[in-house]
DNA sequence: GTTCGAATACCTCAAAAGTGGTATTTCCTT
DNA sequence: AAGGAAATACCACTTTTGAGGTATTCGAAC
């Protein structure tokens, strides 16, 4: 059943309460080893120097350092090794931020015991896991529906082809309308859209998935 | 044990064996219930009008309108139905268009019985569930670390001051260099990146993460 | 020690974008 | 019936972009 070596952790977190918490998970089972724990990321990037694990497991929210520089930091001295936050809550606008940064994973503290071994498992096999809740998150913000009534079709359309590389030329040859119309288009998109140039506008299209 | 109704599943899949696997295990779980089926889009979106499931779960590639397409209509004619792409492969590029389209969950074939039960769960109570292959590529497209090193470092900066709607005359104050250089520099970055106008240069810069 | 990429700089000229207006028609709502 | 938003159209004028070059300096690589 156990025919793969143990996976070693190495755990941080700042409320001691915790760290118990996990080492007894994981000591009662053989699947995980606990190489070490620390109670702030300086200490954490000391240890781990010396004993190499296969994944860090750290909260989010640490005295000093966040766990988020943390992970920076062990990206940087420990390429191998995978990154995973485990956190209190989902820290809202952070999510993306913390993702961008390249961890291996984004747990929160609600998850379940048989879920967090899966996902660890997962996660030392290369794969990434983010807990339900932040998945959820990120593709609402992905997606962002709020389909704002903001553009009229017709400005939508306009936005369209402006997006796709046409002059305005091109765009009143293809939509049958004079150029000035076009341009008045644009010029109400900018207003509506609180832009002045197609850098501003391609970008707004962009954030709010305008375009594809 | 089962004390929440079954959740009603609307499959689609063009192959038909693929549906007889999925109904085979749904139909010894309580937990499910299968409303119906279809071998392509089209008929999904008739059927489902008469039989609302919980979740549509989907193939991605399907004859004629694809498995996203559908999901996209499916959105608008049933606006609380959760969406699932279930697909063969990782679709590559397409997936991070395919989140776009703000589906409730991804998943590949190659998922375990327990963990797509799971999933299922959870999206039907709201979370999104997405599977580890896919998360892995997601997240190594958020924090893009391909560290191309097509652009020069002071091109890249030029590129920055760009998207920051400086116009080349901005630019060459701001970095101390003539507005003539700029415009060299812009015009090896275009070659560079295959673009030939501005608004091609920002989408190409959104897509490769080369602004935030 | 020559070659090559990167960064710098200059030139011209046409096309396109952006600013700041005005005006008409149509359709929808009040 | 009046008001307003949306789509259409026009004008004048300035700034910016983009396409087409050429050229020098510097440092790294071969």
């Amino acid at each position: 059943m156990n025919n793969s070596p143990a996976i070693k952790l190495f755990l941080v977190d700042d409320h001691h309460i915790v760290l118990d918490g996990l080492k007894s998970m994981f000591d009662q089972d053989g699947g995980f080893e606990i190489l070490g724990t620390a109670s702030n990321a300086e200490d954490a990037l000391v240890l781990m120097d010396k004993k190499r694990p296969d994944i860090l497991l750290t909260d989010y929210s640490l005295p000093g350092m966040s766990g988020l520089e943390l992970c920076v930091k062990a990206k940087t001295k420990f390429p191998t090794v995978k990154r995973v936050i485990l956190s209190m809550h989902d820290e809202g606008i952070l999510v993306k931020q913390i993702l961008k940064e390249g961890v291996d994973g984004y747990l929160l503290k609600s998850i379940q015991q048989t879920e967090l071994k899966s996902a660890l498992l997962q996660i030392a096999k290369g794969m990434a896991y983010v807990s339900p809740e932040i998945t959820k998150l990120v593709l609402a913000d992905l997606s962002n529906n709020q389909q704002e009534e903001l553009l009229t079709e017709r400005e939508r359309e306009i936005l369209s082809l402006i997006a796709k590389e046409n002059s305005n030329k091109q765009i009143a040859e293809k939509l049958f309308i004079s150029e000035r119309t076009v341009e008045t288009h644009r010029k109400n998109i900018f207003r509506k859209t609180n832009t002045t140039s197609i850098v501003g506008l391609i970008k707004y299209a962009f954030a709010n998935n305008l375009i594809r």
